[in-house]
DNA sequence: TACATATTATTGAACGTTCAACTAGTGGCC
DNA sequence: GGCCACTAGTTGAACGTTCAATAATATGTA
């Protein structure tokens, strides 16, 4: 089996670079996060994808296609979110397997506050760093890896 | 304090995608790591740097500078490894606070077998992915996002 | 109807990381 | 020497994620 493709030193050294940075960025925001909003970035991602849906709420499968979370993550994660009343779960009308995770008014208002914060951090360390080309490539490179990871959905709401 | 900065259209789906095809891709790695060789991505980078140096030993705190990881999270993980016998750690002879890891013929082994399958998802969800402008752009992209999160001065902290 | 199968969501244990102490040794300084 | 600040590394508790197992409901099919 002597057929393992190896990366070239240019490859190496791109792969190395973007794992570095991401790695490095990723644990930034996430301090940054825990730090002024007392939350993990999986759960201020669970906090916008619900404020973004019209009713403010949103079924547990599809909450987790979202958050590209799987279910047990996600059941756990919203346990918390319960705890701190920051979302709140209601039995699903259609379907009574279903459970619904809803945003609260104080969740809502967390979120509010959490925002600005990060998203100057995402400013600073990421759009403020890279030229408007680059940002685009950034854009292009990510979409083009997300389509050798997800087995291609029809309608994904691009958000 | 009114004015947060908030995201261009462009700089938003370029965040977002970037920030989803990660998370997807490190799942990914980290899952096929898991598998094929039973432990989790962080610990394989710890082998491959060790494997690198010449003595295939390194000082912990040089261990914990190349791998970008915490003391403490270093001291967890090569606990671990030194458990499964791909690690071991003795005194530093010129330092008596200091601990050298070193890699165990085990454990190279252990890197030699995991290797190949690793490199290749690499190669499968990354590089094969992209063109060769687009690798290099990541490089650039990832050092221009590194720069900005790796101080310069060891008394430089931006909060 | 009855049955097998698939889907929804949760649970608990195991694992890795973070955070805040903590021990122990080093180096500078008077 | 004695003191003080700094550095190296470890520890345990708390937290989030993963994994495998589970309960409950839905759906397709004969």
């Amino acid at each position: 089996m002597t057929g393992t493709r190896w990366l070239s030193a240019d490859e190496q050294r791109a792969w190395r670079a973007y794992l570095e940075a991401t790695n490095l960025l990723f644990d930034a925001l996430d301090h940054q996060l825990n730090q002024d909003a007392g939350m993990p970035h999986a759960y201020y991602e669970i906090l916008v994808r619900l404020s973004e849906s019209p009713s403010r709420a949103m079924r547990m499968s599809e909450l987790a296609e979202q958050t590209r979370s799987s279910r047990s993550r996600l059941s756990h994660a919203v346990a918390r979110l319960e705890e701190r009343g920051w979302v709140e779960r209601v039995e699903c009308p259609t379907d009574r397997r279903g459970q619904v995770a809803h945003l609260t008014e104080t969740g809502f208002g967390v979120l509010e506050e959490a925002a600005p914060a990060h998203v100057e951090a995402v400013h600073t360390l990421v759009v403020d760093r890279l030229t408007p080309e680059q940002i685009a490539q950034l854009e292009v490179i990510g979409q083009a890896i997300l389509d050798g990871l997800v087995p291609r959905c029809p309608t994904d709401s691009p958000a």
